[in-house]
DNA sequence: AAGCTAGCGGAGGGTTGCCTCCGTTTGCAA
DNA sequence: TTGCAAACGGAGGCAACCCTCCGCTAGCTT
């Protein structure tokens, strides 16, 4: 369970003959910016204008916008799962709080995303499986080392600070700070 | 600066006439519904035919989908600000958890509008100003106590739990122990 | 009880977005 | 180079929603 295999399938359908490719990859990318704009209800016929390309390729390549949304997903969560590896030699804490920040990162550019894919989606849920794949390990050595209490999970990690992935922060500092406090929280009573 | 004034013009243009006062308190329900389950996106005609009445009263209501918008997230700010005084005779920690309990349950329920009024709009801040008016000295009056810590501001809480009333939470039980995590990270590193 | 007027409702015109369909283009293999 | 399948793109039919307008209804006042 690497994860490689699972989501594979969203994959299978990439185009091959090289024109097909770019205009997918125009797709992906527009899609990302409009839908970060205009949230996840943004015109379909909007991506396709910013993308370059017929709004027959777009139905042609995601027949729904479903399909949209969770290729874009999926694309995110494999970058977040895959940062994981390059934190291995920091100590546990200093490991789990890094990729819990660029965790926050990656997942506020699609809330809106998320939001539409949760219900009942097969993509979703092995994703959400990478993430934990990914994630869950750091967790459990800084719990090892004593620097994380004992009586949370994972999972309550990733439900507190998704949470604060959907607010507004005007100055990315004051992100920081909130995010500060509730990673404290996730400290056993001594080691504050 | 007791909030009653604030947004009082908001109610100004609520209607007199006994069928008319029927039909706007109608037509809040019916869109306090529509708007949870559909989203902030929901169609208006839907929202007056759950009222039971013409799309041409809504209109007259509410002549712009943002004016339902506030009207309803006022009528919620209104009950949240106002839940605080009962709460004055518990302990300051006590009396902070609990409203902030209050808070998310309160918030939950119109994320979307959130969303919608962020941006620039004059009823959207008096808002803010009523809740901080309820809230902050609960906190400050804790943070006298030495309950919570000095370095965090009023308004670092509120971003930290509001994120929290986005994410969804299958069961109630885990949303309160994530609560309970945040809620640690406010305390000040001695009193845990 | 009778009139006045605030308020009602929904038909309908306009706009926007969804998605299909098919004639045209273009990459690739032989 | 040539042929052919894969891919393109956008016109256009359909559906949903927005919002205005105006003839009708029913509270309130005297």
């Amino acid at each position: 369970m690497t994860g490689a295999g699972q989501a594979s399938d969203v994959f299978a359908r990439r185009p091959k003959r090289a024109d097909a490719r770019r205009n997918y990859e125009a797709l992906i990318a527009a899609a990302r910016e409009v839908f970060a704009e205009a949230g996840a209800a943004a015109s379909l016929e909007e991506v396709a204008r910013r993308a370059g390309v017929g709004i027959g390729t777009l139905y042609r390549n995601f027949p729904t916008r479903r399909d949209l949304f969770e290729a874009l997903y999926v694309e995110e969560v494999r970058e977040l799962s895959r940062s994981a590896a390059d934190l291995g030699d920091l100590p546990p804490w200093d490991a789990l709080v890094a990729w819990l920040h660029r965790f926050i990162g990656y997942v506020a550019t699609k809330r809106a995303l998320a939001e539409e894919l949760v219900h009942d989606s097969e993509v979703f849920r092995s994703c959400r499986t990478e993430i934990y794949t990914a994630g869950e390990p750091m967790m459990r050595r800084a719990q090892a080392a004593g620097a994380v209490r004992d009586d949370i999970s994972f999972d309550d990690v990733v439900r507190l600070l998704s949470g604060l992935t959907m607010a507004q922060f005007p100055q990315p500092e004051q992100r920081d700070r909130v995010l500060g406090i509730a990673l404290d929280g996730l400290r056993p009573p001594t080691s504050r």
